[in-house]
DNA sequence: AGCTTCCTGTCGATCTCATCCACGGCCAGA
DNA sequence: TCTGGCCGTGGATGAGATCGACAGGAAGCT
């Protein structure tokens, strides 16, 4: 994980369309063996996989908001159960004022409020507290920089 | 944008890399077919582009948290102030608790505290809240139904 | 030092696949 | 019915991914 491996990382993230060619030529290297460490990148799992970015606003999914979620009991198997709620983008387990943090997309206030519900339907569940976005200022990728 | 549409989305999101022959053939269509509406999604922005995904952990960067931040006059610029800090990766202004919550990865934690000492040295920034990820979920793209 | 092994790179051949073009069917409107 | 736009198909071609064989260099061992 050397600095041309960072790189190629960092150009494979803005696009991963790019012939092999090109990304041996912009780090210094021939085609085959740029090839070759983004094979061993992916065979480590540093990359996972190569996905399209979309634009869910497009998708007609424009409003966002994060969700704290206090619940009272250990909550075992809550992730699968918040998995299966698909407006749910992220769930983390937290330290803080609360015990989840979720990442919800949803098309309307309306349809958040509904997810709202059915995170409330999850067991152990006792409270939730919901942060709207206003305005997204950016999203990115992970800067490969060390 | 219909069923078809939405399918190749999905697909596209799961792995990029595919030939449009054989996302032709999971859509019931000529690869040729499925090409020209993957290049239309593209045109109109709902694919932003095609990038990788990578392992935040595997880069060295283990350490996940949200900050609050809270500030006194109104923050024109700060955007352009924030997007300068690498560790950041998601800036958004938000109704609620604070003004602004931020998504950081660090490698450490001692990272994390310089991170935030940045954050204080913007302008107009009066104080933050650091919400810590202590175990993630789950982190997945926008499901394009509907 | 001499040898082995592993890693990383180059070069060239092959074969898949993206890309482009011409053509055909379908539908709405005049 | 005619006409134009849209969306699809199928085939040709050229670019590029992919694979194998080989070379240089570093590290470890006897």
């Amino acid at each position: 994980m050397d600095e041309i491996d960072r790189k190629l990382v960092r150009l494979l993230q803005d696009d991963a369309g790019r012939s092999y060619a090109s990304l041996g030529q912009a780090v210094g290297l021939s085609g085959a063996a740029a090839h070759e460490r983004v094979r061993k990148l992916r065979e480590r799992g540093v990359i996972r996989r190569t996905t399209v970015d979309v634009d869910p606003a497009e998708l007609g999914r424009p409003v966002t908001a994060y969700v704290l979620v206090d619940g009272s009991t250990w909550m075992g198997d809550t992730a699968e159960r918040l998995r299966d709620i698909p407006a749910i983008e992220e769930a983390h387990v937290i330290a803080g004022p609360a015990s989840l943090l979720l990442k919800v997309r949803t098309a309307t206030t309306r349809d958040l409020q509904r997810v709202l519900r059915q995170v409330f339907e999850v067991e152990g569940v006792t409270s939730t507290q919901t942060v709207v976005v206003l305005e997204t200022f950016f999203e990115r990728p992970s800067d490969p920089e060390l």
